[in-house]
DNA sequence: CGTTCTGCGTCTAAACGCAGAACGGTGCGTTAGT
């Protein structure tokens, strides 16, 4: 049933709050679950009034907010915007490491007392049990998860407690969550509920295309033609933007050769010192660079309208990351353009960085380990004499197959069931091929954008799930007249049905383009298939 | 996984070829020591 009432509240809120006098029907389909106490998952474009989704509801609902926010800096940001409005219902606080305990301990004070709506924190302070019975003591209303892609692209890795949110939030007394992207393809999606256990989540999704952005991609065969190519948008367009590099001496390199050139550009990477980094996001800002050279540390926060043009100076790891960094551009609405140089060599890296698979005999060690007692990481460490990044990636995979689990006083141990060290090894391993053939299969569908010959737009919006029946008539392939418009073209198996591959197993049909299907399959990722071979030879069942 | 760097051998000097090693992204938190 429709709640009227929600709806005038919302609106009104908006108005008082923000002064915003309207809301999209987007927004408002999202904060009218989140008013419902449902839980939900928003992708929208950043910019597109996002963080407002849980910030008017959150005014409304009794009790204080939890945001589960990845950086530091991006919660700082946050929380200034915040604060500066000077409204006690919108008042944030946080609690990190940058905080000295009497700090900390005012935050909590306030929040209790009602003077703050919102606690920004990181997954990893929420790992920690004691600071979870002070917050959950709290009796937190609403949890939003911001950037929630980061579950996804962090979690099996990088930031471990990124995959433990699920637990954390029960522990939190399981408060609605809403969960916050700006893009997420169906897999993405399907990990967030999924690690975050949402119980039937309200889905907002918006379109993804951008018409005011140009996409233009480039072979280049050597380094020399993609300078060239560079240096001759650099002359075109003088208005801020970014160039993406995929190394940090790169960054550092490009930067001073433009510079030389006579194009003024700063770089900036995840080896500077916080105090720097700071600075160059905040001139950045404020116009005070025109061209920064960065590598992905670059990105997330980066609110700025103006950025006329994004330029990769190599393939980027996946079509997900990819998305992302060009969506910076042009958010003011104003024609911009983006510009991929690639050469074949530069997938050897993103190999690399996908890493290799782990070692059978240390999973089977760290698995007999755990069923003796439960035991903290540093006590594992010395135990197996592994490093704590490879030791923590090792816990992430026997925790996927239910042969390691979190207990109290940061221990970890083996569930009551847990199958054999042997057994937990081999499936441990398997998890982690999978692992690295979906994330294999990502960046064959960046190089495959990066080859096509279609339209770029419709490619690209395929591998997010999302068909569109015209060409965009705004990339390269369109004006060179090579995209085929498919006028919706379909096949045997509906768009976003399951289906089964006798060897690759089931799948999701994402899209068709042209005689082609692109399907996802759970265990060996993207594959793109020949619609009348799949259909002569009946390649694909119905699921 | 692939590029780039380093050092060695050749051999009467310089530079070249080659094998093997090094290197490569994203950030939280904690802690030692100024």
């Amino acid at each position: 049933m429709k709640s009227p009432l929600n709806a005038t509240r919302l609106r009104r809120a908006a108005r008082n709050l923000f002064g915003w006098h309207t809301l999209r029907p987007n927004q408002l389909a999202a904060m009218r679950a989140v008013m419902k106490r449902r839980d939900a998952l928003v992708v929208l474009p950043t910019g597109a009034g996002k963080s407002a989704i849980y910030q008017i509801p959150a005014s409304l609902i009794p009790g204080p907010t939890v945001v589960i926010s990845p950086l530091l800096a991006l919660q700082q940001d946050q929380i200034a915007a915040l604060n500066e409005r000077q409204r006690p219902e919108l008042r944030a606080v946080r609690i990190s490491s940058n905080e000295t305990a009497a700090q900390q301990a005012a935050a909590v004070a306030e929040l209790r007392d009602g003077r703050a709506e919102f606690l920004f924190i990181t997954p990893e302070q929420l790992s920690n049990p004691d600071r979870m019975a002070e917050i959950r003591d709290l009796r937190p209303a609403l949890v939003a998860i911001d950037e929630a892609h980061c579950i996804s692209a962090w979690g099996h890795d990088f930031r471990p407690d990124y995959l433990a949110l699920g637990h954390l939030i029960d522990g939190l007394g399981r408060p609605p969550v809403v969960a916050l992207t700006a893009t997420a393809s169906p897999p993405v999606r399907d990990d967030i509920v999924a690690r975050l256990r949402l119980t039937d989540p309200e889905i907002v999704v918006s379109g993804l295309d951008r018409p005011n952005i140009f996409v233009e991609v480039a072979h280049c065969p050597t380094e020399d033609y993609r300078w060239r190519r560079l240096v001759a948008l650099l002359r075109e367009d003088e208005r801020p933007g970014i160039i993406y590099v995929p190394t940090r001496r790169s960054a550092e390199e490009l930067a001073a050769r433009l510079t030389a050139a006579g194009f003024p550009a700063q770089y900036y990477h995840g080896g500077m010192a916080a105090g720097a980094r700071e600075e160059l996001h905040e001139a950045f800002l404020a116009d005070r660079v025109p061209i920064m050279v960065a590598t992905s540390a670059f990105g997330m926060g980066i609110d700025k309208p103006n950025i006329a043009w994004v330029v990769h100076m190599a393939l980027p790891d996946s079509p997900d990351s990819y998305f992302q960094e060009i969506g910076r551009a042009g958010r003011n609405d104003e024609p911009a353009r983006v510009l991929l140089l690639w050469r074949a060599e530069d997938v050897g890296l993103q190999r690399f960085f996908t890493g290799g698979l782990p070692d059978e005999a240390e999973l089977r060690e760290l698995a007999a380990l755990l069923r003796r007692a439960p035991t903290t990481r540093t006590a594992l460490r010395e135990r197996t004499g592994l490093g704590a990044r490879k030791l923590g990636n090792l816990l992430a995979l026997l925790e996927q197959v239910g042969a390691a689990a979190p207990r109290a006083d940061q221990r970890i141990g083996a569930p009551r069931y847990a199958p054999k060290p042997a057994e937990a090894a081999r499936a441990a391993l398997a998890e982690a091929e999978r692992q690295q053939a979906v994330q294999r299969s990502r960046t064959d569908m960046m190089r495959a954008f990066a080859e096509t010959r279609s339209c770029r737009s419709q490619t690209l919006l395929a591998y997010f799930g999302e068909q569109m029946t015209a060409v965009c008539a705004h990339c390269d392939n369109c004006h060179a007249g090579t995209s085929v418009a498919d006028g919706g073209a379909h096949g045997p198996f509906p768009v976003h049905s399951q289906v089964r591959h006798a060897e690759w197993g089931t799948g999701l049909v994402l899209s068709y383009e042209a005689d082609r299907m692109t399907v996802l399959f759970d265990d060996v990722g993207y594959k793109t298939l020949s619609v009348p071979v799949v259909s002569e030879q009946g390649l694909l069942v119905a699921d």
